[in-house]
DNA sequence: GTGGTCTAGACCACA
DNA sequence: GTGGTCTAGACCACT
């Protein structure tokens, strides 16, 4: 209840920035695994209703954070780059506090629960069979990841993860929800991604719970299983964070 | 669950349009009221640190949506128009649909009734005496109104209940949750300013409940009372909605 | 012929600035007479569409050309000058030369005959009765200077002619051209008022007989005498010019 | 011969109306074709002694009018469209009645007669070639026409005329008779340009009987052919608008 | 190198 | 002291 500033400064953003931020939701969101190709320049400035130079501009500043990298000539193009925990994220590290993981925490909390308890109620069986599918495949990269410790095994885990909890949140068919689920997952990614280095043992656990609660049209309990999952989640990067 | 265009184009936002969205957003959360005047067009360049020029151009636009009047020489400046439901928008009517109506609600159903649960936690005693004293402004509004009925009357009743959501979700102390209360209620702003005309009779009927479940920190009961609340306003909408 | 420069900069003009052409063109055309005031500051501010400031700053200049004179107070206002050839008309003295005093009497043989021409045949019973009224008047005039010499009568007697000349074109219906001929007539005066210091004998020789020939309709005549007129007083002027 | 109103309100005028204006003409007056590039938006700003924003403003009225196209980008710039006859010129149609073209008409005849008189007087040999050269083209201009009808050599041949009307004004030397044929001829465009479609078969007759006269320095001669083909013209055009 | 936009500052007309 | 307009220069995106 601030009492009056009531205008905040506005704040210009450069084409680039913006393909900057579509790039990295879209990487941070694994629609492209490292080691793939990116579309090339021209295609990109095409979706992106951009200029080529734009996305140029832009390459090179995912290029700086070493999230891609750029090879010209024939063959050439922008590969994505695993995640790598050396490079300091480029310039500021992130800098994540307790805090900062908890109001993250509570707003998924708020939001995923949400939308997890409409799903329920709207999902159709289409919904549930890509659902179910996902999980499989996150089975495996579990199974693999034990016989044979990743890194890029983990990203790969973390990307199917995210592709799980955003389907769930579509089936709720809400544009806005949709988005703000979006939003908090995009948000939390760069905090986590700097202190998630291995695959929680708890990672899966609810999920095929929350899958079944939704199939079963039972609001409720997915809201509630949905909770505990993420309080689980909360607690695990907590404890990590305070001990990194 | 879209299989694949994962790349949206992107828009270029040009700096007016960024201080139309910024002085909107102020005139809804009802920040000024019909007859104020905003600050000159120097101070507001000065605040959002934009030149004059920009300023203007958004002016403009507002100007154009009648909500501004814009008046020169000493004593002049932008005057806080009344909502003036005879212009049909000025160009586009936003046409709001049931099922528009529905997401807007379940959406706020999400946020508030979890922001709210967080407030129960740590509200402090300055915010409850802040959102009491509002309470009881709005008390003195829908008096006031019963006896001398005024769409100026029901509109300062929409800005005060306005600020007592925004209140209520501040108290939440997560900029994130806050951000997105004040998305949902400003996306909400529009389509039910087209519906609202009179003070609905259980406007204010659940608010001092919910406040006292605040005070006492049962997050849980004030989270139900606000899913009660917002349900109520839902269905009282609807039903306008559908006789409009 | 020129080749190309294709494009003319741009001049912005004053508010101020028209109001000091507009009250010159008035003062010029002898709609008021030495002595008379004008409207008052408000009224003029009213007439003239500008704010009272933008008439002080033309009066301003008017009185710095001493064309006015300015007094405040009960029973002040603006009073009109008679053109005092003493005062090297404030600034740059107009300095014309008999080339372009050619170029005007050029321009106004073409126009005022084809004025004239016109006028015969559309002139209305009306017309005929004001410019015959006009012309008594300035046969007043020059019987009385030939008595009286003062340069308020050669004063007025200017002005009188200027209306009748304009009261001629303004018998063709046409507003271009009467346009044009208001345009050359003001352009002319300054260049006259800087060399016209007596009555030219001749001056009102000729204009009944152009009256006669507009009377009857007779276009080809009242041209031809028209040019005989302005002719004549090209003459003239242009002798005193040349003995300047 | 109104009594009374003496004072006209001034009207401000914008800078960028001026370069409408200007622009305006100068595309009226045939100095570029369909399909030209003006100058660069910078140019143009240096020529008109404006700001590009100034500039800036002129033009996108001249886009909204359908009389340039703008693009950018190296080889983007301000492009002359070919006058469309299909919009409803934009917003305004120009609506000219038998009256008004009659009115414009009047006073072609006045001041294009005086004009051709004294280039008749003053034309140069320079003079002379221009326009022969000038004629030469259109007649070119009307052959093709002959052979393969098309709008833009109909309005090639417009330019071509209108440059060579100028340029006879231009012979008589005298800087205020030509503003004003420029003037009368730039009234004319809109209402012509509203009706004027194919080549009238009379377009060029009179041209180079009347470049004779003024060859051979007979004003007379010269003044009564340009009366006969401007009356030739406005009969033309009359019966046409009539017929529309 | 084009147009598109914003900025900072100035001057003006207005009340 | 308000809004209205223009200016000069900068930076950007586009082609």
């Amino acid at each position: 209840m601030t009492p009056s500033p009531h205008l905040e400064p506005v704040r210009q953003i450069a084409a680039h920035e913006l393909v900057v931020d579509e790039l990295r939701r879209s990487l941070d969101q694994g629609q492209f695994r490292p080691g793939d190709r990116l579309p090339s320049e021209r295609e990109l400035a095409d979706i992106l209703h951009v200029s080529r130079t734009t996305v140029r501009s832009a390459v090179a500043v995912l290029e700086a954070e070493h999230r891609l990298s750029v090879r010209r000539g024939r063959g050439g193009g922008f590969t994505v780059l695993a995640p790598a925990h050396d490079h300091p994220a480029s310039e500021q590290q992130a800098e994540v506090g307790l805090r900062d993981l908890r109001d993250l925490f509570d707003l998924r909390l708020v939001v995923e629960t949400g939308a997890v308890q409409l799903a329920a109620a709207r999902r159709t069986t289409d919904d549930l069979t890509d659902l179910a599918n996902l999980l499989g495949r996150m089975q495996q990269v579990i199974r693999e990841e034990r016989r044979r410790p990743s890194t890029a095994l983990v990203y790969e885990f973390q990307a199917l993860d995210n592709r799980f909890h955003l389907g769930l949140a579509r089936c709720s068919r809400n544009a806005h929800l949709i988005a703000q689920v979006e939003a908090v997952r995009g948000a939390m990614w760069g905090p986590v991604g700097s202190v998630f280095r291995d695959l929680e043992p708890n990672a899966n656990d609810l999920h095929s719970d929350i899958l079944a609660a939704v199939r079963g049209g039972d609001g409720e309990n997915a809201s509630a299983l949905m909770a505990e999952h993420i309080d689980s989640t909360h607690r695990t990067l907590a404890s990590w964070l305070a001990n990194s």
